[in-house]
DNA sequence: AATCGCATCCAAAGCGCTTTGAATACCTGC
DNA sequence: GCAGGTATTCAAAGCGCTTTGGATGCGATT
């Protein structure tokens, strides 16, 4: 069923019925209406493809995923952030395009997705610092919003992101108020923006209060279970081994309970953790009272903002960059305690 | 940088230049290599939204994504699945497109799928027993792979899935060997027909040992780690407490092992545990030492075979349907011993 | 009665590509 | 020197939609 039948049904011109459906005001009410129950009873639904290659927009927006040829690691986040940019497009007749690929051919995919007008805009994921996708994309001159920022001094570009660097200072100052002196800091990999501000964030309490970090507990690599459990096995296994840890993820903070409790110690009372939680709809901080004590921002939120942001740069066609800075919510939770 | 302007350059018709890109046999070699050159050169890359006009084909798989209006759970194994899918796709020239809608919905997104000819196959995700989807996919005449199955008696229909059945018959065997005779089955929700086979699987290797199941020990719900916690924690209180557990999903697992250490009992040696393991990237099973004993399937590998088996009956033209079941494997680690 | 304005509707062009059907040039072999 | 075949190229139609630039009809205005 496409325009050319559903009119002839209805002996009117393709315009008029295009014009009917798209609710442009040079059509009589009668005939809309009638039009459009004509469209409804026969299932018509406009070919993408060939509407967006009238209109010059495809009404769908791009999300390239880089699979790292080093860290064969799929970003835990992800499905939920996926999930909550989802929402908002579908709620605004959007699709989503995915691209996987080898972080090598990652270049190569912006311009095809430009080239190929395939998209009216996409999201950027795990930005770098001097990220070099961003100057790519406005050379491509492409409409695009920046999930955490590049800390890139001089460029302007839109994003949405968590103030890592406050949360974590946040967390590291409370601890300190329970008489913590020695924090341990398991995070991410530093080469990923958000890691690296936590880890200034982190170092900026321990300067306010004139404590010095301790550098061997002070720990990055890829968020897993295992990595959090075996660097903070080895920490407590110091004689300076730390009062409190604070973790970058939920998934390594498990790894370090299991190091806790293994060491015969109790989490909250012989030892504190304060993690960054995420929220991810399959790994809930425990059912009512939060199990660890968190500085938390939900990732689905984040993509629901994102795309927002993203459908409004693109509808106004103002291409002046926007921000968004969340702040973390610091929730107390049974995994902290004084020193 | 379109077709007309490429072959004015290249002052040949958009004829040889079209079919120069394609490979055609009626150009030249000569000007072929010249037309891909310049191709090059000038950044050009068909547009996507005429090409599949013109073709009829969109060159996309769309992949739907139920947001379960009660359960709002993204399932965590969705990332690694679609890493695997899209590494094909992209491998194929393939976009993926990606609803995410709200589950009452998903009947209206398939049809507008068909009808907006915005994808030339699907990917079904989590079928339940006797899903409407399928009837519906097969009268919309799109093709589509289920990834997993649906039991359904009559119908057939495509689809890649573990031999869940058989997995947890193994490892149920596999414990009963070891001298375990109270086994606990902590399972995902067994309207998931995942679920319900390996409940089955359970059931069969008592049946076929002689030994009665428990139906206090064998509990169901949305595969937290929370509900792994709790779980266990209940039946290690029972007097007639498991000696192992099996356990749907690493992430309950590692809740189950939380509830473990917490009773002051060693994994592996006090109590058994085996558990499924999709190889999720963020989540391996330890690092050369599996920490789990497990029925291992990696879902990563799941969505490479479903998207290439999807390409595959598009390509061939032949609709009939093809079936891929997949044994899992059974790896021994460090928490299972003998009862 | 002629003119204007407005509300409705329509034919046809165009979006950027593929593909059909034909034209042209260049070799053969006789 | 010419029919016949092959290799190479092209003009134009068509994919299903939107949109431009009229048409048409009709009541209101002069």
């Amino acid at each position: 069923m496409n325009l050319k039948q559903l009119s002839k049904i209805l002996g009117l011109s393709q315009t008029t019925v295009s014009r009917a459906l798209n609710d442009y005001p040079e059509v009589s009410e009668a005939t809309r209406a009638r039009v459009k129950a004509a469209a409804i009873q026969h299932h018509y639904r406009a070919n993408t493809r060939a509407k967006s290659l009238a209109t010059g927009r495809s009404m769908a927006i791009g999300h390239v995923i880089p699979i790292s040829t080093q860290h064969e690691i799929v970003n835990p986040v992800f499905a939920d952030f996926i999930a909550g940019a989802g929402e908002i497009y579908s709620r605004n007749q959007h699709d989503m395009l995915l691209s996987v690929v080898p972080d090598v051919d990652e270049e190569r995919t912006y311009r095809e997705l430009a080239a190929k007008a395939s998209v009216d805009g996409v999201i950027v994921h795990g930005p770098r610092p001097n990220d070099p996708r961003i100057p790519l994309l406005k050379s491509l001159n492409i409409p695009f919003v920046v999930h955490g920022r590049a800390s890139d001094g001089d460029t302007d570009y839109s994003w949405v992101d968590v103030n890592n660097r406050r949360s974590f200072e946040r967390a590291a100052a409370f601890l300190f108020d329970l008489g913590h002196r020695r924090l341990a800091l398991i995070n991410g990999l530093e080469f990923m923006d958000f890691a690296s501000r936590r880890k200034e964030g982190f170092l900026a309490a321990h300067m306010a209060r004139g404590i010095k970090a301790i550098p061997a507990l002070m720990v990055t690599d890829e968020m897993t279970e295992d990595f959090g459990f075996q660097a903070a096995r080895a920490m407590l296994a110091r004689p300076d081994a730390p009062t409190a840890f604070m973790v970058s993820s939920m998934i390594m903070a498990i790894g370090v309970r299991r190091a806790i409790s293994d060491a015969r110690l109790n989490m909250g009372r012989d030892i504190s953790v304060i993690i960054h939680d995420d929220v991810l709809s399959y790994l809930p901080n425990g059912a009512d009272i939060p199990i660890f004590t968190a500085t938390k921002s939900s990732v689905h939120e984040a993509g629901k903002l994102c795309a927002q942001m993203l459908l409004d740069i693109i509808g106004a066609g103002d291409r002046s960059p926007r921000h968004t800075l969340l702040e973390s919510e610091l929730t107390i939770g049974q995994s902290t305690g004084p020193a």
